[in-house]
DNA sequence: ATATCTGCAAAAGTTTTGCTAAAGT
DNA sequence: ACTTTAGCAAAACTTTTGCAGATAT
């Protein structure tokens, strides 16, 4: 297993929670823990699922604020920065990509601006390879101009 | 300029077409060239913007329709395998993924299972990259071992 | 002539938002 | 007491689907 993220006890979630401006509920913890604990990337759907053993009434939509609040404050990530709608290449060819996590572009790079990728150790188990990219995110020259105004 | 998708002429279309087992109609030759020439990895909204140009009558579910019959006939691809679904991760170190395409599972690789990825030429001017990740894109033993009945 | 496609509208899935009562500080 | 949150419902947004008339083979 890989060394992620512990569970925190109790008075460390507190701790967690003021610095990032979050009343500390219920939802919100059990919330929180169900997060760290699933190790499978969830989806909000799978979230809700999990949580709703322990809060059988607690409802879809708190579990999207939370989860919103969570990534705005930094303590959880969302996997792919241009979920939410389709984006189409027609670059068939082994490439990487450059994506801006303000304004969502994408800008290729070509397999040769890289150095091949290399593994240090076998995948896990039987997993199949087809192909791999590289996604390097960040900022635009032009938004990385423009103030933040979140 | 990298040298990507250079546009087909009407006769070698054709036989793309036909290939994919694809009608020859107004709408999807546009709809095709947009695509090809939009560098902007664009959304189907974009598309659809684009192409009322030259077609003002189309409507978004051709638009929809023939994204999705160019992406099975394997003449574009989506950028993102997990598109549509949100997906979290709690793992903030610096780590890359194993995502099954078919199953859409993430599987985290620590950063030291890769050796660093290095780049050959300087990144597109003024690009401020924050980190990247590696994706390694394939089939899940369990996928893998399963029929593909598509 | 037959099969496939377009446009339109309805529907399904995902995510956000507004409101009031409830809970946290 | 005051502020923030949960639950619920409505709404917004993205994508798919069903169908009748039009177009391609």
């Amino acid at each position: 297993m890989q060394p992620t993220t512990v569970m925190p006890p109790m008075d460390e979630l507190r701790k967690v929670f003021r610095e990032a401006g979050l009343s500390l509920t219920h939802q919100r913890v059990v919330l929180y823990r169900a997060v760290l604990e699933m190790r499978s990337h969830p989806s909000p759907e799978a979230i809700y699922e999990r949580v709703r053993d322990e809060i059988p009434s607690i409802s879809l939509g708190t579990v999207y604020k939370n989860i919103r609040a969570f990534m705005d404050a930094g303590l959880v990530r969302e996997v792919s920065p241009h979920h939410g709608t389709l984006r189409l290449e027609s670059n068939l060819e082994e490439h990487h990509h450059l994506v801006c996590t303000r304004c969502k572009a994408i800008v290729d790079l070509e397999e040769s601006d890289l150095e091949p990728v290399r593994l240090r150790r076998e995948l896990p188990g039987g997993f199949r390879v087809d192909r791999y990219s590289v996604e390097f995110r960040g900022l635009c020259a032009a938004c990385s101009a423009k103030p933040d105004l979140s």
